[in-house]
DNA sequence: CGTGTTCTTGAATAACTATGCACGAGAGGT
DNA sequence: ACCTCTCGTGCATAGTTATTCAAGAACACG
């Protein structure tokens, strides 16, 4: 076995090596499946040493079918931001109306928070900032020509939307 | 509440999209606690409800700090939507004028969405967002500098398709 | 109407993961 | 030598998540 004590310090960082090796090549769905992979490598390790191990690798777990990955190319989080914003714009804007530098948003009740939410964390450089009732958000842009800018953008997804209409039934209307 | 059983089957995907803002917006740990921020929202869902949420969000959950997260944030997708969106110039793309920080693409008929689609996904940090027609795209980029970046990095993608020359341009509409 | 099907959900519980505690081994200082 | 600090680890268990079972609602179709 490994368990020498001069090969100790060592024993992590091979194991860690393997353990990044087996969840790419293969779902590996929990930490003691992890473990057996492990054992047939001729590391022993119990779950709780693995638990760390991933932790420190900065694995994630997929919720979709649970198998742990490495994180590849970190961030890119302004353009997700904006997917998001483009999604909740679909989704719950209703009608959008220009006076100057505001916008007036108006979405389903009770939905104004989720979507002046996204528009927050989207961070356009054109918006200064949201304010949020129930059915109604006050977009404050830098200046007319900002208001104008937002108002084509937030309308164009609104658009598409049309263009895919949703799943749900057509014969109600 | 929302119990009501006209509205339950909205209640699904307002509850989903509530849970994608929150997640982008802070760092949350457990099905728990996400379960106590969506009741201040007025959503009332167990824990069980909430996990079936998430693998249908296909969200991840970092070993790190337990956090979850969108997967697109730690995808490979940025280069491979950025080599899709090449392939996609190359073949849809037509024409473009740029006009301050705005650029006019233009595809043959009906080919405006897929391309916008492919820059949307690519998510250039120049720009902002996309609307699109028929076969017209308006994109819009930051300022006038990153249009003209922009501009240059379409326009030689769409020079390397003389090596494989597809049909001229017709009449505009 | 019934009837069967599909969806959504909660309760209970099984499955899985994180962590407090203790221990042993090395490194470095006195 | 001795002390003390830091690491790496296992054990037990607390904490978190996924799944099974069952129920209720909407829907399509005789």
């Amino acid at each position: 076995m490994y368990t020498d004590a001069v090969v100790c310090i060592f024993m992590k960082r091979y194991r860690q090596s393997a353990i990044l090796e087996l969840v790419s090549h293969e779902a590996i769905c929990s930490q003691d499946a992890l473990g057996q992979q492990l054992r047939k490598r001729g590391f022993h390790a119990t779950q709780a040493t693995i638990s760390r191990d991933i932790k420190e690798l900065q694995l994630v777990k997929r919720a979709s079918d649970g198998a742990y990955e490495r994180p590849a190319a970190t961030e890119g989080g302004r353009g997700v931001a904006a997917a998001a914003l483009r999604r909740a714009i679909v989704e719950y804007l209703r009608r959008v109306d220009l006076v100057q530098q505001l916008l007036v948003l108006r979405t389903d009740p009770g939905l104004a928070q989720p979507l002046a939410l996204a528009i927050d964390n989207a961070e356009l450089p054109e918006v200064v900032g949201t304010v949020a009732g129930d059915d109604t958000i006050l977009v404050i842009t830098r200046h007319a020509r900002a208001g104008r800018e937002v108002t084509r953008l937030f309308e164009g997804w609104a658009m598409d939307d049309r263009a895919y209409p949703r799943r749900t039934q057509e014969s109600v209307p």
